[in-house]
DNA sequence: AGATCTTTTGAACAGCGTTCATGATTTAGT
DNA sequence: ACTAAATCATGAACGCTGTTCAAAAGATCT
């Protein structure tokens, strides 16, 4: 930023040309701005007239760099996990691998705005995808797991992942709506929750004894827990099927 | 639809009021149209502009019945779960209960195209659904699970459900978008798979041995087949918990 | 220095959700 | 039956969206 600002210092300029003065868009830098549109304002007002103006550039050039939106977005995802590494299989140890592969996905996912919805949308198996689903596949193989359910176990375990990181990041999102347009309404997580913990626990309880029940567990619980929960569920599904090999 | 273009004849005209000449708008027919726009042109289309074209009437007119888009989709949301009907809890059965739920559920949703999309969009917790999550919740306790488990089982449920679902349908979309543009591109499923296998099968052995050995299961199976035991797996993981109590 | 090729621009198109004053139509009161 | 009141639908407008394209600007090479 303020490279452009100063003049190069005549000390600096080994190279030949002085470095082209204006910095080259770039794909990168274009996702680069794209994540931080995203994080700042949130999917739905993450548009390319927004990133253009980010990089202070017309939204027009953009397109010189990237054939649309979707392709802006399938670079985002692809971006995200372009540093995911799996282990090799252990399989004293692979119910806790596939658990710290979750949880390590469910943080990069966190780690951006909206980021679920925007993966949601991109198509399984991409290219770049390729490596982790054999790794995947490698470990529940070594598991123990038949091949017909090892080879949708990484299809049921991501489809869990993206649909609950989803949910999490709406419920987020409606917080921040909320908060947006009343002064006293930024209310935070805690008092949200507590709110509809006391909505389930007002119910009448002649019709709706179970949930008036369980009301503290449905919500009191935080959202780590009910993914590790989760997660617990489905690796025991998947680890009840080894026997029958 | 006729009956507005032909004068009613005086022998069927018993009421007070010769009947409103011009059906009134309503949010039922308000959410009809809505449907017919969604299921003909897809999710991406359904603009309140097209719903509106659908009933001969300005776009300005439906919002004196319906506060926002938002709000139509929630209603069509809703009218989609409208009959929805869960069984008294018969604990030797459960797991029989909650797949037939399940089938159920996923069949609904796949009958109105796209129909997951806006699934995913709404707040888990709609008046609405309370009576559901109620039975769910009853099927779950009396089956035997404990309470911190009953509790998010459903959650667990519909998270996978909508995921799913909605993966299944962007597949869809794909394929449909693929096959508008080309004259020969119009592909339809077997074609696809049968490419996606290859693809897979093809893979440099390797690097991607797990995958080439799996391609034809990955792959193969119908999208009922992977439903169907990616449910078992997670209703055999939740009965695992069952002797805990 | 001039010509070539790449990148960026600005304007435009068609569509979107939403609002609002105006006009039409149905309902209610006398 | 005729008028007053309330309801409903309209069309135009605002500000936004993704995307395209001819023209301008910049960098590169001879």
């Amino acid at each position: 930023m303020s490279q452009q600002d100063v003049p190069v210092p005549p000390w600096e300029r080994p190279r030949k040309r002085p470095a082209p003065a204006r910095v080259p868009l770039t794909r990168e830098r274009i996702i680069d701005a794209a994540f931080a549109v995203l994080d700042r304002e949130g999917y739905d007002k993450m548009s390319m007239r927004q990133v253009a103006a980010e990089l202070g550039v017309a939204v027009s050039a953009l397109y010189a760099h990237v054939s649309a939106k979707d392709e802006l977005l399938q670079l985002m995802y692809n971006r995200m996990l372009r540093s995911v590494e799996l282990p090799d299989p252990d399989p004293e140890n692979w119910q806790e691998q596939i658990k710290e592969f979750a949880r390590d996905g469910r943080t990069r996912m966190l780690s951006h705005r909206d980021m679920a919805r925007i993966s949601m949308e991109q198509t399984p198996f991409t290219p770049e995808l390729l490596p982790h689903i054999e790794k995947l596949l490698a470990i529940f193989r070594q598991a123990g797991l038949p091949d017909r359910v090892a080879a949708i176990a990484g299809d049921i375990l991501s489809t869990f992942m993206d649909g609950f990181i989803l949910q999490e990041s709406i419920w987020q999102g409606r917080r921040v709506e909320a908060g947006e347009s009343g002064g006293t309404g930024d209310k935070g997580w805690p008092e949200m929750r507590a709110e509809i913990q006391k909505y389930f626990a007002a119910l009448p309880a002649d019709r709706f004894p179970n949930m008036v029940a369980l009301a503290d567990l449905m919500v009191d619980e935080s959202n780590d827990y009910r993914f590790d929960l989760g997660l617990d569920i489905i690796l025991r599904g998947l680890a009840s099927y080894i026997e029958e090999k």
